[in-house]
Order: structure tokens, then C-alpha cells, then sequence
DNA sequence: ATGGGCACCTGGCTGC
DNA sequence: TGCAGCCAGGTGCCCA
């Protein structure tokens, strides 16, 4: 990496006055993921971030102006530059020299909601004595990462089950019809480039295509593709959900 | 320990 | 056409 620019410290979390002088000049060893967070590692420590809701990472010849919200750029020995614009700046870039999962932003996180530890049994076990609802209990990155508010509404319609319901009410057999819809849910996304509702663009400036398999999310009173019922909506946690109230108990 | 509410921002859409 | 109001793909933190 050849230089470091921020333009615009204040993200999330502001960037730490040291951080240019911190990163500048190491050589990038590997690029890893865990929950939401992006984990890039250097000789001496690891960058970590986060896309918060509106970020992106985009490669950019090395005469790119700069647009608005182009808060940071690394510039590496190729010639390019990874640029962050990030127009809401929930976004968010930390360093840290210790292991990354150590880190206050990562320690606390749950099994990654498409590996092997994520299953039925796990989400069962987990939901035992938890009376908060379901839809909440899922989008909690301490019982797993992952399920934003999209995907929670949509593994709850796949499950047939009532984003109200206390997670404590799960059955055994509800909790693995859940697990496993999650991974349904999110896998089928990825493979097809995620949810475009509005602008968002993959790297290479393609949209993703799961909004068309989308059974209930920003379809209130719509007709349920199982059903016909209309999808209801309502608030949760701040959050919009959706549902149908034929299929989902 | 758990649950509920608030906070951080800008931009795009809706409806008057 | 202009503008106010509302809503948004996230998630950490504070308080009861």
C-alpha cells in the first residue's frame, strides 16, 4: 500500500487521528470476513469495517476524482485505489494490532448464521426463555449474524411462522424449520447478488435479483404468492416487518 | 441478564 | 414545481 486519505473522519465512529500514519506503507496479507465486518490484515494489525447501510468499496483508477461522500481511499502499489463512499456514513473503519476477534466490535458475535454450528438444536437452545419476538430474537447478532431486517422477515414467512411470537414459543421443530430457512434465505441471495430496493450496485455495478423472490418484504397489501391473503405490515423494534397472516402462526 | 428505545446521517420518494 | 415529512439494506449503547 503506497498511501492512506481520509476526507472524512466523522463515519460511525470517527477515525482515529493516528489511523493514516498507522496503516501507511504495510502490505496487505489477507482479506476476511466475519458477520458484517470486512477484515483486512497488515504486518502489524488488522483494518475493519463496516458498510453500515449505504456504504461501498469500489476499485478506481488512480485519477479518479473524488465525488461526494468519497470519505477514504487506499491507495496500493497496482495503481488503484480502494475508494469508501458511504452517502449516510453508518459506516464505520477501525484498526486494531491484536487479534480481531478480540476486538469490542467482534467479540460478542454469534455463530455465522451459514455454518455448521448454526443449526436447528443451536436456535432452539437459544431461544429458550427469551420473550422477545422472534423477528427481533433473529436479527440479534448474539444469537446469530447476518439477519438483517429483509432476510428476518423473509425466513419467517419461509418458516410459516409469526415474526410476534416469543422466541420461547418456538417449538424444536419450528426452530429447525427457522435455522434452516435462514441459511435458505441468505445463501439464495448471495448466489443472485443480494436485494436492490433502491440504488444498490455490486462492484460491478449490477443490481442483485433476490427482490424478485422476495414472498412478503415491502409488499404490504400485496397478494402472498402462497396464499393471496394480503401481506400486513407492521413495526417492530423501529423496523419494518412483513407478514402473511394465513401462512405464518 | 434482558428488553426497549435512541442514536448516528443523507437522499429519495410521496403527497400536498 | 417546491417543499415538508417520512422512510430506508445497520447495529451499538444506554437505561430501566
Amino acid at each position: 500500500m503506497l498511501d492512506v486519505i481520509v476526507r472524512e473522519r466523522r463515519l460511525r465512529w470517527p477515525i482515529a487521528a493516528h489511523f493514516e500514519a498507522t496503516v501507511r506503507g504495510q502490505t496487505v496479507r489477507a482479506v476476511e470476513r466475519r458477520a458484517k465486518y470486512i477484515l483486512i490484515r497488515f504486518d502489524t494489525g488488522t483494518l475493519i469495517l463496516h458498510l453500515g447501510m449505504s456504504g461501498s468499496l469500489r476499485l478506481v483508477k488512480l485519477d479518479t476524482t473524488p465525488k461526494a461522500h468519497d470519505h477514504w481511499d487506499i491507495r496500493v502499489d497496482s495503481g488503484w485505489i480502494l475508494r469508501f463512499h458511504d452517502p449516510r456514513r453508518f459506516g464505520s473503519l477501525h484498526w486494531t494490532d491484536t487479534d480481531p476477534a478480540l476486538h469490542p466490535l467482534l467479540a460478542k458475535l454469534a455463530a455465522e448464521p451459514l455454518s455448521r454450528e448454526f443449526d436447528g438444536e443451536y436456535l432452539y437452545r437459544a431461544t429458550r426463555k427469551r420473550s422477545v419476538a422472534v423477528k427481533q430474537f433473529i436479527m440479534n447478532s448474539q444469537v446469530v449474524v447476518g439477519v438483517g431486517n429483509i432476510y428476518a422477515s423473509e425466513a419467517l414467512f419461509r418458516a410459516h411462522i409469526s415474526p410476534r411470537r416469543a422466541a420461547r414459543r418456538l417449538s424444536r421443530k419450528e426452530a429447525t424449520a427457522l435455522a434452516k430457512a435462514i441459511k435458505d434465505v441468505l445463501g439464495e441471495a448471495i448466489k443472485i447478488g443480494g436485494t436492490t430496493l433502491r440504488d444498490y450496485v455490486n462492484a460491478d455495478g449490477a443490481p442483485g435479483y433476490f427482490r424478485q423472490k422476495l414472498f412478503v418484504y415491502e409488499r404490504k397489501g400485496e397478494a402472498c404468492r402462497v396464499c393471496k391473503t394480503a401481506v400486513k405490515q407492521f413495526v417492530q423494534g423501529q423496523r419494518s416487518t412483513y407478514w402473511c397472516s394465513t401462512c405464518q402462526v
